[in-house]
DNA sequence: ATACGTGCAAATTCTTTGCAGCAGT
DNA sequence: ACTGCTGCAAAGAATTTGCACGTAT
């Protein structure tokens, strides 16, 4: 809870304020080892057996993300999942099996690549979003 | 359109048939510089006056997924795009300014990544997506 | 003639909005 | 007391489905 409550101080300084809907949402982003959805957090919210109704949900996910406080992801389904907005940056991969989310971070990241698409497209890359697909560890493993 | 029509064989073959949205769909496609959206192709049946109604559109663009004829894209916005299945793997670099979208390839690929990946996380890579974001020359170029 | 393709309206799903009441500061 | 937060119902937007009819083969 130490770094929810730091965010949630910092929030409080700009005028908004403390709700344990807000926090849960943001404890539960923070804690979570890959991105949640939606869906993920009204499970998690019935498991904890805590009413908190999908309108709450959804405006809470916009609140931090407008706040720069996490940040959405597209993958290829049609979910939106939300993660703590990242300092290192990193890549995800996704396991086409178990769905499993994620998080990667490489080696050589793609600074050579940018700039060869500087040269050859003239196009100024400012950011990159890279996802990886294939089998997740447990999956290979589980695999007959 | 020749293109067009042989795919237009190759869907016949397996029974299914000919119809005139169905090839102003896919030739719309292909003949494409960018990936078209749902809205890109309803616009394109306006100014061409053809009406086509937008459940067919729908259903044509599920229907060419399914076949494997069209890749179904998505970006940082919440729309989908589809471009014509492609045989060299490329990438798409979106214009954060004009939101132009187009193919890059890359002179190095990811091979380095996905082995250290392989190796370090226990993940198999079977695909990846990347995408670039920043301004397009056109952009660059018309900045004040 | 068969059964795929189409249009229309209705249904579904996901998300947002309006508004009145509740609650943190 | 002020104003942000919440729940509920209703509205919206994007997409899908059911069904009767149209049309390529």
């Amino acid at each position: 809870m130490e770094k929810a409550s730091q965010i949630l101080k910092s929030i409080k300084n700009k005028g908004y304020r403390y709700s344990l809907a807000r926090e849960t949402i943001l404890d539960s982003i923070i804690k979570s080892k890959r991105p949640l959805s939606y869906f993920d957090l009204q499970k998690l919210f019935n498991r904890k057996k805590l009413s908190v109704n999908k309108t709450t949900i959804y405006r809470e996910l916009n609140f931090l993300k407008e706040q720069n406080i996490i940040k959405e992801l597209q993958f290829n389904d049609d979910i939106k999942y939300y993660e703590i907005m990242p300092k290192e940056h990193h890549h995800h991969a996704v396991c086409n099996k178990c769905e499993t989310i994620d998080h990667i971070e490489l080696q050589q990241d793609l600074d050579a690549q940018e700039q060869s698409i500087f040269k050859n497209n003239k196009f100024k890359v400012l950011a990159h979003s890279l996802e990886f697909y294939g089998i997740c560890n447990a999956c290979i493993k589980s695999e007959s």
